[in-house]
DNA sequence: AAGATTAATACTCAATATGAGCATTAATCG
DNA sequence: CGATTAATGCTCATATTGAGTATTAATCTT
């Protein structure tokens, strides 16, 4: 093996629970930080210790948690040590969660923590409230000016950029693209972080920010999430152990910031097979009262993992 | 922010490129390594500094390049740092590999590269050839072995485990799932990199073995290109300027491991609408002579990032 | 207690997508 | 010139998906 820079290497966990009506994330430092803590020598696989060490420190029982992402900040210029963070991905419980004395699952400091709905960080990614479009009027008439002060040759591929990012002009709002819209306005300079002076500030146009890239991270881990719910049934790990359906639905939605079609989606969740009734019924909510229907965790496996999508012939 | 571990950190690639017949891996240390080198402070980002390399020492065009996984080796017991590999993979095209001067695109040392079947890894991964059939067969007997090893209670798990993961009794075959096989075969300890002394010996059971996590890492590659090609265009990376629809079709079929129904791979193919005809024939081939396509790269965009798959209303 | 309201649940229908095949066409090979 | 090898064209049954309409069963209001 040849010789090997040292850098400073960092996790940065990204841990979500659906807090009653809408996804939140475990935040510390006023809600400007991820939990992160230094990557210790002594820990055996990087899951493994990041989940001992979430388990421990907040008491949730993380159900799901994958690595994310790995990014590397900008090369310092004074010579300090290169920064680079893994990222990991974490869902846990409804009521499960307990912001606990330690609420930096890394660190014994404890520094306040607290759990916030992830679309104060991106509030035009909700597209099925109203403040989405609000946030994205705002937003687009400030990408159009910075558009416009570029040369008049890129126009043409910044705009083409704009629309489909955002959904505009015939195409339609691809609710996986949360990285890519962040990018976007990351470069036109529309999110505090990218200038290195002032964090907080101008929130209304670009929602909250965060310190360093944890809020990349975060757009990273929503996008994961909204990709993989369509695929494996992760959208459990975030429910409790009895749900309705409505209320399955809704996190869903919440999560994917965008309304579904509520037969459709019953359908499509009975097709699979996945949940069981558990012989009780709701009624919390105003009307019929609903069914409830627990996970069935024994059957999942690593079933259904994606269509084939290929024509691929059968063997049988 | 806290105080952090100094961590060995490198960067390992999987250059794959389609070369003739079968997807092949560019290797290092007679077929044992991947290339890899040292994430130096002053590089730009992680995937920049990365193309950059490659393409200056390969004079390969890089089509396509993505981060696949961060992996930290086991904990060292003898205080050494310790080493954590973040891993990329790099599409190019036929021909224009240049396994040149320097075939390790990170390091200037040039020790003997080449490229490599990816199957001499992973015989078994290969559906479509006769020789997986036995590499399965003779896995599965040392599989029941090692089983029947373990405490009688872990039979059912282990064995429902060993079917799913292998395509057994009821299960069908899935070819995204080569991590897991691979691992399963580690836990087992039927593959040399298990035994932390010997590299090579018993090849013909578990194919070639590689150094330190490589061919877990080259597991993870090929997983991911399987993956890839179902929702994403990247096969096309793979393919030079004009090709046959044939062609097409036995690059994903050997990428997959698996044979596609012609007709039905057509019919997706031309539904897509990323292909154009070049008005050209190829008559390589004995008989009707073919018409040769090309990739319409301009139309690629992120379009296609996946169907819905949720039952999401739509806007309009 | 009747009617309004709120949900849950049941069905229908058309448009597409997918898996499997059969049939036809157009070259080369011996 | 017929056998062989591919490419290409079509058909058909089955699923899957997107959008609705209709019905049922509770609570809430007056």
């Amino acid at each position: 093996m040849r010789n090997m820079s040292l850098v400073q290497t960092e996790l940065v966990a990204v841990l979500v629970a659906f807090n009653g009506d809408t996804p939140r994330v475990l935040t510390l430092d006023d809600g400007r930080s991820l939990p992160n803590g230094p990557l210790k020598t002594d820990d055996r696989s990087l899951q493994a210790s990041l989940r001992a060490a979430v388990e421990r420190q907040t008491g949730v029982a993380v159900g799901h948690l994958e690595q994310l992402y790995t990014f590397a900040d900008h090369p310092p210029a004074d010579g300090e040590p290169r920064r680079v963070a893994i990222s990991y991905l974490a869902l846990t419980r409804v009521g499960a969660e307990r912001p606990a004395e330690h609420a930096n699952p890394f660190d014994d400091a404890g520094s306040p923590a607290a759990w916030r709905d992830w679309y104060d960080y991106f509030p035009w990614e909700d597209q099925a409230c109203p403040r989405a479009a609000s946030a994205i009027m705002a937003i687009l008439q400030r990408l159009d000016g910075w558009i416009t002060r570029k040369p008049p040759e890129r126009w043409e591929e910044l705009r083409q950029r704009r629309d489909q990012v955002f959904g505009l002009n015939g195409e339609s709002w691809n609710d996986e693209l949360v990285l890519q819209r962040y990018e976007l306005l990351y470069e036109a300079g529309l999110v505090p972080e990218a200038h290195a002076t002032d964090v907080g500030g101008d929130a209304c146009v670009a929602g909250l920010a965060m310190r360093h890239d944890h809020r990349r991270i975060l757009a990273t881990a929503i996008a994961r999430i909204r990709a993989k719910i369509r695929y494996r049934p992760v959208i459990y790990e975030l429910m409790s152990d009895q749900f309705t359906l409505f209320a399955l639905q809704q996190a869903v939605e919440r999560v994917a910031g965008r309304h579904v079609h509520k037969q459709n989606f019953r359908r499509q969740v009975a097709h699979q097979g996945l949940i069981e009734e558990t012989g009780e019924e709701s009624r919390e909510a105003g009307g019929r009262p609903a069914r409830l229907y627990r996970f069935r965790r024994s059957v999942v496996m690593e079933r259904a993992v994606a269509g084939s999508k290929l024509p691929i012939v059968r063997a049988r």
